[in-house]
DNA sequence: AAGAAATACGTAAACGTTTACGTAAAACGC
DNA sequence: GCGTTTTACGTAAACGTTTACGTATTTCTT
């Protein structure tokens, strides 16, 4: 088995509270057994058991963090800073992968509870009732990352996805579209479906251009294949759209190779701007132009938010907006150039 | 603070142990007090305390997986799978992101120590002296995903890089192809490096090609620049190439993107395949042939084959290579045709 | 140099479980 | 109905730490 504590102080002649105050970096000690037992933690290969640390200072050192598809693309890149913001606060981070499942999620829920995690980060989904109550139950700090909640009163960090779409549309009234459609996402969607498409009817009205429902084509989710269904009906709906906003980068590139299948080009006939800005973004054809949401960082940020929360830094948690960009790549053209 | 088993114990007049055989099915005590328990269990909203399981039990029922890069495409896929069979066999997952880095692999190495995780998955990446040194002091079972090692013997879950990188080569020949080029790996990565450039070479001299160095370009990476870097060079050294094999798809794509700036057309003046089959590769335009490595399924029979080696089922793991195919999409043009 | 204060430890309880062992009562065998 | 086995518990030790408290020794004060 492993050396404990007491093999150490047995080791060097101490007791086992020297050994944990050196270990602890503690005073309590003169410089000549601290040299003594750190040469015995040495000899002996010594690691503290963090389960023993846990179960007394009721505290694990490690948060969870729920994802609705961990290995969806906008995920990794949040979980990556998660993970990051994690290891340097001296986190450890376990995942969970909720599938958008309620009953998976509370399972989840249950599991980062009994495991005693120190706080939890919600990512891009809805948080339900049930899961208010747990983490109330949990008493740890909650952060939410790229969603937010109406309900209740937890700190978030995302981008305000209605002034993103807002300039997202804007930016392709400046390049001269005037028939502009959107491929949108769900209507129940309170976080990135409603705000997304209130955004982008707002652009049109506030520019004087005219909008109807058929303006929008709505969509369950946010995935490749719905963009790529979604361009045909959108088209048949709005046949001399010269520009599109996608409400996600995968369905940007959906309508992308629908157009390409279609042989409608990409962007002398029609220019499309998507949301996200994930790395496929610059490795499609042509590369896309998009709202940057910085994945990466709001990851970082959420975590380091709930890292200074767990350690009691800060009481109540500040919500962050995180800034967003439009990044000008090749899938939008100009109408006043031509 | 949560309600302990002590708790319980009180509210229902019973001793602790009779209440920790009753959350633990074992036997020993009547229905009548069962039902008592229980209802004292729900009635204080009881979770048992993993840590103190794990204390007394020296299993946390976690395990720890190592990445080279969490938000990478490939790791994100395997996370998947492996998260999913942990879940299903009772274990959380703590995810580590080394970055490729020896120190910050050797640091998480050490913290899943302390957090005396069960078991560990490491993936993608060449196991050094030092690693396995650790894995050897730990104690717990270790099994590599989509990787594998020379020097020391640990079970491993991946594809035939060799055999895959031929028959992609050979795919392109049956289509008629005589002039290939490969965009490759590294020479230092002995992985997914080597191998997949000895099966390209082998694949064109058991088919009467001529077979030089010219044929290879090397990288350091495995990603979109790489490959749309290589491009104009192979195509310097090879002028009259039609077709290519990549030794990963973000390497196809970034050689699509440059074939794309350059004028060539895909598939007709030039066929890629790629290797991976991630999610891109249908997403990309036009879309990828390639070799299909099944990521997920990988990531979960590693996980698989690591919970049955923790719970003791069996001794000796034994390593799997994956099935591979070859997914025909529009990349790759049929020479015969013409 | 004597008392006070500081230092350098050690002892033991506590964290929340599991489980070996003990024991009283119940069930059984004949 | 008496011994034996089984059942249904309870007691207490153990897991590996941290830390409050106690105490002997040293250092300081004057």
């Amino acid at each position: 088995m492993n050396p404990t504590i007491k093999d150490v102080a047995k080791h060097a002649n101490v007791s086992i509270a020297t050994v944990s105050r050196i270990v602890n970096g503690l005073p309590g000690y003169s410089e000549e057994t601290k040299k003594k037992v750190q040469q015995s933690i040495e000899a002996l290969g010594y690691q503290p058991n963090a389960i023993a640390r846990g179960l007394i200072n009721k505290r694990t050192q490690t948060i969870g963090v729920l994802f609705p598809d961990v290995s969806g693309m906008l995920s990794s890149e949040v979980l990556e800073g998660v993970e990051n913001a994690a290891h340097d606060g001296g986190f450890s981070v376990i995942v969970c992968n909720t599938t958008s499942s309620g009953k998976r999620t509370v399972k989840y829920l249950r599991l980062l509870q009994e495991k005693r995690v120190d706080g939890i980060i919600f990512a891009s989904e809805d948080v339900k009732e049930e899961y208010y109550n747990i983490f109330q139950e949990m008493k740890v700090p909650v952060v939410l990352v790229s969603t937010a909640s109406s309900k209740y009163d937890l700190p978030f960090v995302r981008v305000n996805d209605f002034d993103g779409a807002f300039q997202a549309t804007e930016y392709l009234i400046r390049k001269g579209h005037k028939k502009i459609g959107m491929i949108g996402g769900s209507e129940a969607d309170p976080i990135a479906g409603v705000p997304r498409m209130q955004g982008f009817q707002k652009a049109l009205e506030s520019n004087g251009l005219m909008f109807t429902k058929k303006n929008i084509t709505k969509n369950e989710g946010y995935r490749f294949q719905n963009g790529k269904e979604s361009l045909p009906l959108l088209l048949k709906e709005l046949p001399e759209m010269t520009a599109l906003f996608a409400a996600s980068d995968e369905m940007a590139i959906g309508a992308m190779s629908a157009a390409h299948q279609l042989g409608i080009r990409v962007p002398e006939e029609l220019s499309i701007i998507g949301y996200d800005n994930l790395k496929i973004a610059e490795m499609c054809y042509p590369p896309l132009t998009t709202v940057s949401q910085p994945l990466k960082d709001m990851g970082q940020t959420s975590c380091e938010i709930l890292v200074s929360l767990i350690k009691g830094e800060q009481q109540e948690a500040i919500s962050r907006y995180m800034p967003f960009s439009i990044v000008e790549r090749q899938s939008v053209s100009n109408l006043h150039d031509k």
